[in-house]
Order: C-alpha cells, then sequence, then structure tokens
DNA sequence: CGGTCTCCTTGACCTCAGTCAAGTGCCTGC
DNA sequence: GCAGGCACTTGACTGAGGTCAAGGAGACCG
C-alpha cells in the first residue's frame, strides 16, 4: 500500500492522537480491540464528500486528522454549514441510532483521515458497555445546544453580531495569539464556508467584514485576521439587544 | 388534598396514560416503583413557568397532561418558542445529563400535569438499566434533527413558506378533519406563539395570515384554520425553491 | 504566455420583514 | 355600566440583507 492509494490507510486505534477525545474512550482495551478489527479508515482531500445527504448510514465516522464540515441542504439548493467537526469527533451515530439514512452531509475541508466504525460493531459495544450510549448522549446533548442557539440567533441576531460571534467561536480553536485584549486568528474556512455558517450570501459576507474594517474592529488579510481589542466583538453581540 | 391545592396532585407511573410513550417503557416494575417513588407531581395552569433558563436542573421532567412551549430567549429580550412538548414527553433530561443549568425555559400552555422525577432516581436507573439511556439518545437525536432542520428554514425560507410548514407539522398532531385534500385544523398556540415558533414578530403572524387569507390558501377564525387544499400549503413550501 | 477556473469584491437596486404608532375587539374586575 | 389589559390587526415607513451583474485577483494548465 502506497501513500497514492488513498482509498485505504492503515490506522490503529490503539496509538490513534485523537482517542482521548471520542467517546471511544470509555472502552476496555478488548473491547477497543473490537473498534479496530471493525473499523474502515480512508483518506479525503479538501472538498471530498465523506457523506450525503439521503446516503444509507453504515456506521458511525470518527475523525482522525483534519477537519470536516458538516453541510444542509433545502429543497432550493440553499446550503448552510452546520458546524466543523475536528479530530476526535464522531459523525453520524445519530442516523446510524435512529436507523436513519444520513440527514446532512460531511464534507473534508482539509486533508483528513477518517475511520468508518461499522454498524454492527457499534451495536454490540453498546450493549456490552453501557457507558458508551452515556458518552454518546452527552455528545448529543451539546450539538442540541450549539443548535438551539444557532435557531435563536440566527433569527433574532443582525449579520454583524452573528459573525462576531462566530469570530469568538473560532478563536477556541484557531487563535494562534492573544495578549490581553488583542487576538490573531488563522481562519480554517474560506468565506463562503464562513457566509454558510452563519446563513448568509457571500456578497454579505464581504460586506460585513468591509463594515468591521471600516470600524476597526478586525482586519483580515486572507485566512488572518487581526483583533486588536476582543471586546469590540464582544461589544458587537450586546449592542444589538440594547436597541 | 383538594383540588384547589395545586402544588402537588398525585399521580401513579403505573396508571400513567402517558406511559407507553415516554422513555421509563423499557423498564421493568421494579424499576418503575423506583420512579413512582422518586418524583414529584405538580399541576400547572397555562401561562406558569414548569423551570426557567439558568435554572438549576434538579431531575427529569414528565408531563403526563396538557401541553407545554419549550422558550429561549437571547440577550436582547428576544424569544422563540423552540418546540411543544407533549404528554409522554421528558423535559430537561439534556441539562440534567450534562451537568448544566437548564438552558431554556419551559411554560405550561395548557393546563398541564408534570412529574419530576429526582436526579438520583434517573442516575440509578441509568445504571441498572443501558435501554434507558439509548431511548433518551434516540430522543435527543430526534430534537436534534428538528432543530437542524429550524436552523436551515430559518436562514433560507420565506416567512410565508415557513408559516406553511408549521401548519404541516401541526397538522399530524391538530388536524380535526383530513378529507382528502380539505383540511381542518385547531390550534393550540395563540397567533404570539405562532409568531414565536417562527421566528418572526406577531404584526408579520398577522400578515402573513392575511395573505393566506387573500390567495385562498387557508381561512382563520380564531384558532380554528380550513385548509381547502393541503397541497397549496406544499407547493407554497416547494415553491420558494423555484425561484 | 493567454485561457479558464474559482473565490472574492463591489455597486446598484429591490424586497421582505421589522419598527412605530394607532386602533379594534374581547375579557376581567370594579 | 366603564376602565384597564391584552391579543390581535392595520397602515406607513425603514432598512438590512438578498439579488443581479460586472469586474478583479490568484491558481493552474495548455
Amino acid at each position: 500500500m502506497n501513500d497514492g492509494d488513498k482509498s485505504v490507510t492503515s490506522v490503529n486505534c490503539f496509538t490513534c492522537q485523537a482517542r482521548g477525545r471520542t467517546e471511544w474512550c470509555v472502552l476496555t482495551d478488548e473491547e477497543l480491540a473490537l473498534v479496530d478489527q471493525g473499523k474502515v479508515s480512508r483518506q479525503y482531500l479538501p472538498g471530498e464528500a465523506i457523506f450525503h445527504e439521503g446516503d444509507e448510514c453504515r456506521g458511525v465516522h470518527c475523525i482522525e486528522s483534519g477537519l470536516i464540515g458538516i453541510r444542509k441542504m433545502d429543497v432550493g439548493g440553499n446550503e448552510i454549514l452546520l458546524r466543523l467537526s475536528h479530530p476526535g469527533d464522531t459523525m453520524g451515530y445519530r442516523s446510524f441510532l435512529a436507523g436513519n439514512d444520513h440527514n446532512n452531509s460531511a464534507e473534508a475541508l482539509e486533508p483528513s483521515v477518517i475511520c468508518l466504525v461499522s454498524g454492527g460493531t457499534v451495536r454490540s459495544l453498546l450493549e456490552k458497555n453501557p457507558t458508551l450510549g452515556l458518552r454518546f448522549l452527552k455528545h448529543a446533548a451539546r450539538d442540541l445546544d450549539d443548535a438551539e442557539e444557532k435557531v435563536l440567533q440566527s433569527t433574532t441576531l443582525p449579520v454583524r453580531a452573528r459573525f462576531a460571534h462566530l469570530l469568538l467561536v473560532l478563536k477556541e480553536r484557531y487563535g494562534v495569539a492573544g495578549e490581553d485584549g488583542a487576538l490573531v486568528l488563522e481562519l480554517p474556512l474560506s468565506r463562503q464556508d464562513m457566509a454558510a455558517m452563519i446563513g448568509i450570501r457571500p456578497e454579505s459576507m464581504s460586506r460585513t467584514i468591509r463594515s468591521f474594517e471600516e470600524d476597526d474592529i478586525a482586519h483580515f488579510s486572507g485566512r488572518r485576521v487581526h483583533v486588536a481589542r476582543i471586546e469590540d466583538l464582544i461589544r458587537e453581540l450586546e449592542q444589538s439587544a440594547e436597541l
């Protein structure tokens, strides 16, 4: 097997860097061995789809490395980016448990390695180890909170506030420097995808960025963002309330 | 105990009408007895709050009868109605499992009887009976689907389409007559609350209703709605795509 | 090199829904 | 009875963000 063959790569659950962050971390060595045997791993290039809305759900995906975007489309072809998934995150456990087809799609945003743990394996592990189910439950609970927060924000907040909020969220993972009030971000997303994350058109994204520049709130060059005072972003969120 | 004392009512899990629809239906009689002992039930009048955002989460609420609205507010006081909860639904399991305070509020929309199953009871049942956790997981998965659908719709669909969708959803539970294409709905919600469900202002709700009347799509008198052709509602959803 | 992508930006225009303000009808309590 | 409250409606106005159309910048490839 050489590097050019990207359909299958060899990954070992026991040495997986991301394992500590997955739901599998509650498994015994014996159980983990089952996961290791019951999985297939594969490499994806940016833009490649891991699965689509409507695809049959054949197990649980687990991200070893890279970055994945979870998208959802409506009948009219409008697409939004629901969330980002990172190494250690599992995807598709929901459709799998409900026995549904996938109800959103996953696409690699960076070169990524992803394992698919077969449905049978997951099912038998859930029976063996109840804690695993609780871990998935907590995961779902967190996703649900985020989704409800997003429903609220997308109906009540103006675009500037939503964008400020997005930057504050991205800061947690992509902030590269942050002396007291200052902040530098190295964004993992194109403008288009940022627009899709807050549910607006690319043109509006451009204009919002420009208005942040004009108000001296943030400065953008490519995917690098400089924010002199984080408070400015926070104020942007709050002042939409004061009116 | 008389009817005037509404703080505590006596409800028995074994005879509970709603039990078949709750997650507790997977419990053995012995386990159910634990629930029965570990709960407190209470009656709520319309408008009364069961819990608020930020309240400490002391267990899992279970609806015996009535109708509950789950609301969420942003910093600016804007409020939306995330979903309705019906007899047999559990509420607050999420915050409970995550160990958080409640992150949304619940309010009775009709006279309701609700049991609070104490945290300790739920915790020990989850350990005893792993299937219970899976039931909660499925519940969370369904809520999550709904929430993501709502995120998508609230950012992509115009108000008319969202309202048509709402009516189609309410039809499942509140449709009172439906010869082939025709439909009569008995809404459980005020106009204000319908507006809050699709994230618009009451004024916009009024105007949307009027425009449906003018286009002969639906006719409203009080909380009763007549829809001559359900296809009209469906078309309202789809045609927002065609443009 | 020019050609063709795709991503991004910009301007001009328009429309949908929010805002403000006023008015109606209904219910409750005095 | 009337007063006050509340849900709802209506009209006039406004503005945020979508739409359309055009153009620029960089990557890749012949």
